[in-house]
This record gives structure tokens, C-alpha cells and sequence, in this order.
DNA sequence: CGCCAAGTTGAGACCTTTCAAACGCTGTGG
DNA sequence: CCACAGCGTTTGAAAGGTCTCAACTTGGCG
């Protein structure tokens, strides 16, 4: 049995149920979806896979066979270095695609972890190109555009206390659930707070006391892994106040 | 592979005019080539471009018209968000892609500078898609590995001390140097202290402290902007004793 | 020849980390 | 059903690594 949040017969939410990235808000009446790849392969038959929290649905090392497009839940990725040191590279979910990165190598470059119960969609990556026409294109511009993700992390990282790359956090992925029709006030964290930190370069007690020192601000409001940003308004002003770095 | 022995008496710059990359070693006999798109535009007549120091190819916001491959010289690359916090995202050399990142939008997203004497080559991108069948599983590949690089750097920034950070960069621009047929002993830094300290994530004075702090170690001899690796082993060693964060 | 950008170094402050302890959930087993 | 174990979270206090501010040095260039 998974122990992730209760369900009863039905263990997957297919794009609404119960413990999912964030409360639901509608059902999704438009075509959600980030990457345009959804659109492109709905009309397709695809292998699709069912994942417990915890559970990888691949291995950096591991010989790399297909694509995954993200149909329900939240994942992780992280690379490590041969010392052992981890790295949290992002937190996914519908509309993502996983192993992305190691597009042009044998072997996936980072791990894959549920941290929900989740379902992806196994995209066969040669079979896709060659017979559809736009999907090389795609892949293209969910790759640029994850680098400029990227980038923009590296950017908080290296230029905004700690404090503030929590808030930088927390209004990201408001927005992005905002954008898959999920509340955007209440979010429910899938990830630890040593998961969190590992993404924000922080301590996970440095990212407790980040969210506590928020709540006894007034702007959001902390139970566990559920918050609900109280004035995102304010959470904003944090950010543009930034001047100077830490 | 490319020899790394043998050194022939001329100190300095190959194919342009004064300080290179790095000191010359040889006038690269074979294809000198990271990506493999150097080989695969060899025979085509593309514009030229030349830049000198501190010249802006592009700049964020402008216009996307076309990429940019580098054949000489040395670039960075950086983000700036709306409150003026800036980041530099890389450093590029010979065979390295100039305006990848936003391939998929009409706006770079990313200021492109030169720090030395440096010339690139356009790509007219549509055109080159369409003539050459190999064009965009190379753009591919080219984009799969920058997010593997900028994975590490995120890992690097989040795990390392300021130090070991400073190592680490050390050690991949002598490899990078290396892959050109540059002396990997004997780097010329072609940035400020303040760039390497925004693209490490750390203060310039910090940056200044480490490379003091190496050299008085007899690991690196630092003059300026010259530094000579001394004791590559001992560097790597630094690197890999790294257990525990900061 | 003097100005100016870039680099170096010092000293103190500050933020984040580190180490420790306590608390609250959740699943397990008696 | 309840006690217990284990993991994740919270909070405190102290240590420490970087940052900040400031002065001084060096080399390049008009």
C-alpha cells in the first residue's frame, strides 16, 4: 500500500483527486499545459506508468530508453557527483517532461523520484520524431527553455538571501500550479525541508526558519507541508526590495 | 586524442591577433571541437564577426536573429533580472554556441559580451535546419549538455566551500583549455575577480582570498590575472575531500 | 605623469551553518 | 486500542565562513 495522502479505491488522481500538487481549483477545462507537448501526443497511445511517493522512475547511469511526460503528481530530479554530494536540479510536475537532459547520451544524467503518487507517459523518442513533424521542435524549446529555468535559479542562488529564496520559491510554484488550475494560495509541499533546501542551496533548518520568521510576518501561513500565502502581494515586495545580496 | 605534451616555443594567440584564451600550444592540426557543430558548418561561408573586448554581441531583449558559433576568443554570458540583479550564466570559447538559449523565443535572453578579441560565426538557423539533416539533433545535443553543465554548477555552488568553488573552476576552464589545444598548466583569465565571484556565486574579495590562499598552499601561482597550476593533483585533491558542505 | 580600474589585504559584523534537543505526526506491533 | 519507534519539523545557542567596508597597491592608458 502507498502511504501517501489517503485515498481510497482509486490511488491516482488522474488530473484531480485528492492529495495532489496543490488543492484543486477547477477541473481543467482548458488544456493545461506548459511544454505544448501535451497538446501534440494526446491523441496517442501511450504506455503510461503509475508511481508511488519514493519511488524512481529512473537512475542516473541507467541506460536511457524513452522520454516522460508528466500526466499527474510531482517529482524530483537530482544529479550527484561521484563523491556523493546531491543536488536537487528541480521539482516537476504535469506537464514536464523527465530525461530531457540526457536527450543526446546513453545513460539518464539524474535521478527521478516521485515524491506523490504520480502517473507519467512514456514518450518513445525516435518513433515521435520521425513521425511527428513538430515534436523535434518541441523538445527544442522545452530544452531552451529549461536553461533559461535554470538560469533564473542560479540568479536567486547567487543573489538573494535566504529568506528570500524561499519566497522566490514559494511564488514559483504558486505560479505554476496557478497555471495547471490549482489554487495558488494554498500549496501543498510534496518535497522535506532538506529536499528544499537542497534546491535553494540552504539548511533545512535555515528554510524552517525562513518559512517561520514569513509566518510571523503575517505573509503565509505554516502547517507542515501545507501553506497558504496569506499576502503574496508583500511575499513580492520581499523580493524587488533586493538590493544587495544577503 | 589531443596531445598535451609536446609545447612549442610561441607564447601567445593562434588565429587572431593578441591574448587568447589561453597561452597557445599548438595551432590545433585536427578539428578542435566541443559540440561538433564546428565540423558540421566547416565548408559553409558564414559570416564573420569581430569583436574586441568588452564588446556586446547581443544583448538581452534585442531581437533574436541568429547563432552564434564562436571560433576565437573568450565570452561570457549573462542574466539580469528586473530589479538589476545580475548573473553571469557562463564563460564560452571556441566551439561554443552563442544565443541557444533562446532559440525558441524571439528575444535573446541573455547579454553575450566578449572579454577579449574574439570572432564568431553566424548560423542562420532556419536555414541551416532545413539544408543540414544533422543541424538540429546537434542543436539538441548541444542544449541537453548545457543543462548538464549548468547542473554541476548549481551542485558546485551548493556544496562547495568558496575555496573549493575556486578549484573547481580552475580545474574545468584548464580542462576546457585543454579540449582547444591550449596549455592547461598556465590559464589567462580573461575576467574580473568581480565576474568570477558573480558566477560563482561568491564576493570578489572572497575570490581574491581563495587564490591567495591556494597560492600560499604552493597549489597555484597566481599573477594577476596569469595563473599557473602548480599542483594539479593537489587541486583535485581539495575537491574530493569535500564530505561535508562549507 | 597622474588618473582610474582592478586587485589585494585587514578587521569586524552578520548571516548561515552546525550541533543539540524537543516536538508532532504516522505507521507498526503488542 | 494504545505504546513505541522513526522520520520530519521546529527551535535554541554557539561557531564559523563570507560579506561588508575601508585602505592600500598595482598596472594600464590618456
Amino acid at each position: 500500500m502507498l502511504h501517501s495522502s489517503s485515498q481510497a479505491a482509486e490511488p491516482i488522481a488522474p488530473s484531480v483527486e485528492s492529495g495532489f500538487a496543490g488543492t484543486v481549483r477547477l477541473p481543467s477545462p482548458r488544456p493545461v499545459c506548459a511544454t505544448g507537448i501535451e497538446n501534440l501526443v494526446r491523441a496517442l497511445p501511450l504506455q503510461r506508468r503509475r508511481l508511488r511517493a519514493k519511488q524512481y522512475l529512473f537512475r542516473a547511469g541507467q541506460r536511457r530508453q524513452s522520454l516522460f511526460l508528466i500526466h499527474a503528481g510531482f517529482f524530483k530530479t537530482c544529479v550527484l557527483s561521484e563523491d556523493g554530494r546531491e543536488k536537487i536540479t528541480g521539482f516537476r510536475l504535469r506537464g514536464d517532461l523527465l530525461g530531457l537532459d540526457s536527450l543526446d547520451i546513453a545513460h539518464y544524467a539524474c535521478d527521478a523520484v516521485a515524491l506523490d503518487v504520480s502517473e507519467v507517459r512514456e514518450l518513445p523518442y525516435q518513433q515521435l520524431r520521425d513521425s511527428l513533424p513538430d515534436f523535434q521542435d518541441r523538445l527544442t524549446a522545452v530544452l531552451a527553455s529549461e536553461i533559461r529555468r535554470d538560469w533564473g535559479w542560479m540568479l536567486a542562488i547567487g543573489t538573494l538571501s535566504a529568506e528570500q529564496r524561499v519566497v522566490a520559491f514559494l511564488l514559483d510554484l504558486a505560479a505554476r500550479l496557478d497555471g495547471l488550475g490549482f489554487s495558488p494560495q494554498r500549496l501543498m509541499l510534496r518535497m522535506t525541508r532538506a529536499d528544499l533546501g537542497n534546491f535553494l542551496a540552504l539548511q533545512l533548518e535555515t528554510v524552517t526558519r525562513a518559512l517561520s520568521h514569513l509566518q510571523a510576518q503575517g505573509l503565509i501561513d505554516v502547517a507542515r507541508r501545507e501553506i497558504r500565502l496569506v499576502d503574496p502581494a508583500g511575499l513580492r515586495a520581499l523580493l524587488d526590495t533586493s538590493r544587495t545580496l544577503h
